[in-house]
DNA sequence: TTGTAAGCGTTATCAT
DNA sequence: ATGATAACGCTTACAA
């Protein structure tokens, strides 16, 4: 375990001083050649590589970026990572992961505690921790660079990257009436999160369009676990007079709707349309496999961390103009079909 | 955006040196109870907190802990990931995730680069990275304390928490023979990772104290991944005598054989006994549900950290000394059940 | 183009 | 028990 060679070493052996040496290794243009050649053989030769901390603590960065969440899905925190790191590991950044809790009231000051005491250069948020705007106040007075990740444009250009869900679960609405549904079931999320109402909404305007309406009964809220999906699932399912497709908030409470309309014998696509919203590994792995809206979960990390980069690097007006929005896409599967109930009643 | 305070502030506020503030905020004991109690004041009017790469940089310390992984599916990385930052919260570290490329013949240099750039205190390394003798031997030479997870005790009590997957594997295999199956099939995992090695071993001894071999051709290998379970369960179902039970590696590939066994009208369990590896999310969202062997996965996260941040504060002995071993679980539910082949020969 | 000197905010050393 | 003062390894004025 030898000891870690430092700029001074450097500059030492290189013959030059430590300042020429700091240049060099960030690359700025006024070094002669023959002084940069020099320098670098010995950076090699020594396989110096600079302190992150000493630098942070010099020049006031860390190259640390911090994700900020709240999410129990599994799945989807893990694309948002690898999308992230991607960027992250080519740009020389690292991420810290933060989960939290969006409900606490401590949210605020947990996060800015986290972003101080690693020196953080900026912030990526997920939803539902993103739909916070107390949040995002105190991060844009504390001049902290973030990004968030959301359905809804809740902020300027550059702080933003959404999906629009909405669009989506409109197109879902126009694939199910297409399909011949009209007695249409849908299991939101918690109203409480834009998602769940963006993804509502669109679904009923784009029934709309159609002459369709979702009756009150028919629309149940879940918290987009898999536990409530097969509350909700039973509940509409045990119904006299069921519906004949139902969309869910997410992949896990369409999932559940498959289980439960199993148990009950309920044929999945002949008697009854599925779909769910995300597209992550459940849905092709489910029987049958769930018709969904995958979302670009990691063309969105890697839009927002593109982003965050470049604010911290002063290119704001570049980072504005990284694209911010994405459109989720309908993915046909196995669990959706024609409707072929026999009693065409309302 | 107010300049943070600083230790100066606080020392010049509170009437006494820097170092002193220094040892009221590292508890050290040799502080007058009065003047701790006057500079814990200021510490709290001005909102304080100490700059984590100054303190690093004076003390080579960083509060940082790296996580360093290969591509394991994402539910056992967030499993991991939560119970990591469960321990590091309260003990005040953050965690650096670092996925990296475990064929890749850079794996050393880049993980010890990464150890270097962020000062880490100490890294986590899951499998199948952590089979890799070189990083472990990079690690222990750098000096930098690392904690591996494995299914096998390849290295000193500091330094690992193993789970018993060979044992578990045997239950299952015990399992398998009580309910009268004979004509077994087994998809493993890569034979390169050890993982994969032990639970077959464990399956196979377990089945021979039941008088049960595994013929050559009911033993396929997957790469643990949904799409080569595809390809297993094929060939093995399709067969004129296919088994009656098959036991595969991990959950993906045993859900993979349910996706099979329906498309092909084999009923499971009635003609064919399903059983996974992991109890991950996807064994209790299929249908039917996956008799599984349960990881404790986020128990030894929470055993490899206590463990880690133990090395990092010099108690080694105590680090040895936190348990090293877990023990993973049969879990029954509906994919399995009494053998009824009606054809008894072999 | 290159170098000197002064920080950055802590902890460590050694006095007192 | 407390305090000067020197590191820690780097960047940033400011000169030359």
């Amino acid at each position: 375990m030898q000891k870690q060679s430092t700029i001074n070493d450097v500059a030492r052996i290189a013959g030059v001083s430590k300042r020429t040496v700091s240049r060099v290794i960030n690359g700025s243009l006024s070094v002669g050649e023959s002084t940069r050649l020099k320098v670098e053989k010995v950076i090699n030769e020594l396989k110096y590589a600079p302190n992150a901390q000493a630098r942070g603590l010099a020049s006031s960065r860390s190259y640390l970026l911090g994700l900020i969440y709240d999410n129990p899905d599994a799945l989807y925190l893990d694309d948002v990572q690898r999308g992230v790191l991607e960027v992250c590991s080519t740009l020389g950044y690292e991420l810290v992961v933060h989960p939290c809790r969006y409900q606490s009231e401590s949210l605020v000051n947990d996060c800015l505690r986290f972003m101080r005491r690693s020196k953080l250069d900026g912030v990526i948020v997920l939803p539902p921790v993103s739909e916070s705007e107390t949040l995002a106040l105190a991060l844009k007075e504390s001049g902290s660079p973030y990004v968030r990740l959301s359905s809804v444009a809740l902020d300027t250009q550059e702080h933003i990257v959404v999906s629009d869900d909405r669009a989506a679960a409109a197109e879902m609405a126009r694939y199910f009436a297409q399909l011949g549904h009209e007695k249409i079931a849908f299991i939101s999320g918690p109203q409480r999160y834009k998602s769940s109402t963006e993804r509502m909404e669109g679904f009923q305007l784009g029934l709309s369009a159609y002459g369709v309406k979702i009756p009150a009964e028919m629309i149940l809220e879940g918290n987009n676990t898999f536990e409530t999906g097969i509350e909700c699932a039973k509940q509409l399912l045990q119904r006299i007079k069921r519906p004949t497709a139902i969309f869910a908030n997410n992949d896990q409470m369409a999932a559940a709707v498959l289980k439960v309309a199993y148990s009950l014998g309920i044929k999945v696509p002949e008697q009854l349309s599925v779909a769910g919203f995300d597209d992550n590994m459940l849905a092709s792995r489910v029987t049958p496999s769930l018709t969904t809206i995958r979302r670009p979960v990691r063309q969105m990390a890697l839009l927002a961390t593109t982003k965050m980069i470049m604010s911290i690097e002063q290119n704001h007006k570049a980072a504005a103009n990284v694209a911010a929005k994405v459109a989720p896409t309908l993915v046909v599967r196995e669990s959706t079909g024609r409707c072929q109930s026999s009693d065409t009643e309302n």
